[in-house]
DNA sequence: ACTAGACAAACGAACGTTCGTTGGTTTAAT
DNA sequence: ATTAAACCAACGAACGTTCGTTTGTCTAGT
């Protein structure tokens, strides 16, 4: 067996897949060293603190998330189309990152407090993306008039960040069927 | 200052306090006596194990949501109306037991196997309430025919479970307009 | 081609602290 | 007088982290 050596960036994508299968607190050092094989203490030569460990995998998170929102904001054609690249876009960042995304969603609030409120500003940065193209929908008359751009935002979120949650890649709905299932239930819901 | 003694449901109480707030790991012994003003050692007066107070409230929490359930399908009206009770009292639930519908949601995944999958198993009976109800209106041509009854399911509950994370009793929207909007949004989305 | 130096990665022991929990004793209400 | 509730001291284990040392691998200088 060829065995390599670890990098930073190892340890970080282990972290990211322990602290969303236990959570930050559930998690120790020791726990993490064992994932890569290594001594809890090995850790340090690559990582200042378990707390430095999750703002790079949350700051990760972050980052994903906001890029796949500006190019959804850059992306052609009206409300409808616009929504639903926005929507694929959120889906394609939670499968291809799912312990990323877990840890963003779960175990932000775990941070200090200034690591968290630069998150929050980011999620609140997100939001407003679909705030935005809700509210450009309603001006175009494509949405329903009494539409709240802010209250369908959240709900609308509150689906695509639940994915994690139930979502089975080996399932019997493939990722362009979870897409238009999630974007024909925000146009239509039941009806 | 009138200082009564404290019993085992104020414990488990403040125990669904802090489990909501810090999560099960992130909360010690020593931190729930002294949301009591007791010492950590106090609360085995009362109590097991740490792990006897993560059961007992997720297990409060788990009958809530299938009583509220019960009601609901029991309750006479169309699938459209069945739904909104439905929708209605899950709102009650959370609001009425914040911190126990918090650790019930988030925290659950902390017990041990046993214990865990009867949680699951009562997740799932609760969700095969909206299931039933979202079946029945299908089936009677109240909804969508090619809706998908155990997804549409899924995305509803995502939204009722998020709740927590963004609700404020105290702001702009009070409990009836909250339950009107999560129907109108179920029901027709966007448009 | 050979070797000495530099350097990052990992080890292993130990640190001070906190953890969940126990047992024995005191307090206060019935 | 009985008893539940709370205190207090202490336990062993686990925690995050530090430190000095060892390992292996590249890199320069000969």
């Amino acid at each position: 067996m060829v065995t390599t050596r670890n990098t930073r960036g190892d340890v970080v994508r282990a972290a990211g897949k322990l602290f969303a299968e236990k959570g930050y607190h559930g998690t120790s050092m020791r726990d993490l060293g064992k994932e890569l094989g290594l001594l809890g203490s090995s850790l340090y030569s690559h990582v200042d603190s378990k707390q430095d460990l999750l703002v790079s995998v949350v700051e990760e998170g972050a980052t994903l998330f906001e890029s796949s929102a500006r190019a959804a904001l850059e992306a052609p054609g009206g409300p409808e189309l616009r929504l639903q690249a926005l929507i694929a876009g959120h889906v394609d960042v939670v499968l291809d990152n799912m312990d990323v995304s877990r840890t963003f969603l779960n175990e932000a609030r775990m941070l200090d407090h200034s690591h968290r409120s630069r998150v929050l500003e980011a999620r609140d940065h997100y939001e407003a993306a679909f705030r935005e193209i809700i509210g450009e929908g309603v001006a175009a008359g494509a949405f329903r008039s009494d539409a709240d751009p802010k209250l369908e935002a959240i709900f609308i979120l509150s689906i695509l960040n639940s994915l994690e949650r139930w979502y089975q890649p080996t399932g019997l709905l493939d990722r362009g069927g979870l897409v238009d299932r999630l974007t024909g239930f925000a146009m239509h819901g039941l009806t």
